[in-house]
RNA sequence: GGCUGGGUGGCAGAGUGGUUAUGCAGCGGCCUGCAAAGCCGUGUACGCCGGUUCGAUUCCGACCCCAGCCU
């Protein structure tokens, strides 16, 4: 684990070297196929020689979610497993480790249809309408989501809708289906949060340089694609059509993107920090020995 | 050299003789099928010196700096 520009795949790859792992990606923008310069995905070359599971797997203009990934990734462990080979997962999004790692409770999936309507009454009626109906469908969950998160009201009542009873009594009665294997959780930490922030400015302008605008540009061309999907809303995509869209211009499509960056790492780190059981390597100055030698030690009991 | 306008927190930008806008950034946090998402919390800052006043960022004066105009 760890924030973005901290180096997993640096790592990755050279672990992937010495140990006989098969790479599992876990990374929320990686899983789009298309989607390569922004997100960082590792190139044709460096996939030949350690492939990595579970990128590439959807069109931008699909969704996908954790449950998904929780379900995907048991079957890509356990394929490896059989291989007698030994799963690394890898990647930043914290949501899809824990929802590997302690499961999901058994509520409805997303429902297109129902989440549509919903989205309708949000523009229509505005947020305060649907919060209120929340409080009376179920008063538990709206007391545990803030008035103005429209992400969390949309999905309780998509939830009570679907399900026909509060998302707050399935959670209570529901058991997680936590992840049957022994895990070894080790996170790139940021030792410097300045050295961090220049990393991801000048990343950013290295995505530039390798032609980011116009891997964007052909997304922005599809009509399929807007920036409500979930995929061009992933950083710097989401400004760079902004851009392309004439609302903000190139300077101001750059500042932000770097900004969006950050705070995105900010919140990796937030993640990291209520990790528990969790081995941390200061990322700017990774010992590569010392990591080895504390990954050999776990390999001799797993 | 003269005139005019202006100097407000990291940046942008209101405003007031006492009750310390706001936005952005930063920082901390939340997180159960969109998570690179969504959301919450968090800063008494008013160029400098002196004066008036119970009290000045706000009024007065000098000075410094910036912009424009004039000579």
């Amino acid at each position: 684990m760890g924030p973005t520009a901290s180096g997993k795949t640096d790592l990755a790859l050279k672990l992937a070297q010495r140990f006989p792992f098969d790479i599992i990606s876990v990374d929320s923008a990686m899983i789009y196929r298309g989607m390569d310069i922004g997100t960082a995905k590792p190139d044709r070359h460096i996939l030949r020689q350690a492939p990595h599971r579970l990128i590439d797997i959807c069109d931008p203009a699909e969704s996908y979610s954790a449950a998904r990934f929780s379900e995907d990734a048991r079957r890509e462990i356990t394929a490896i497993h059989a291989a007698g080979r030994i799963p690394l997962l890898v990647g930043g999004t914290m949501l899809y480790f824990r929802a590997l790692q302690h499961g999901l409770a058994a509520l409805p999936e997303a429902d297109p249809e129902i989440r549509l309507q919903l989205q309708k009454r949000l523009q229509a009626e505005g947020l305060p309408v649907l919060y209120e109906e929340l409080q009376k469908v179920d008063a538990a969950s709206a007391q545990r989501i803030h008035a103005n998160d429209p992400q969390r009201i949309l999905r309780a009542l998509e939830v009570f809708a679907a399900a026909g009873e509060p998302m707050s009594r399935i959670l209570a009665r529901s058991e997680n289906r936590t992840m049957p294997w022994s895990v070894f959780k080790f996170a790139l930490f940021p030792d410097d949060r300045k050295l961090l922030h220049e990393r991801i400015e000048q990343r950013f302008y290295q995505m530039l340089d390798a032609g980011f605008v116009n891997e964007v540009r052909s997304l922005h061309g599809r009509d399929d694609l807007n920036l409500d999907k979930p995929s061009m809303r992933t950083v710097g995509y989401r400004q760079i059509w902004r851009h392309l869209d004439g609302s903000i211009s190139y300077e101001a499509m750059v500042e932000r993107g770097i900004v969006a960056t950050r705070q995105l790492a900010k919140r990796q780190l937030t993640w990291l920090r209520a990790e528990t059981g969790l081995h941390s390597l200061a990322s700017i100055n990774l010992d590569l020995n010392e990591v080895l030698r504390t990954i050999s030690g776990f390999l001799q009991d797993y």
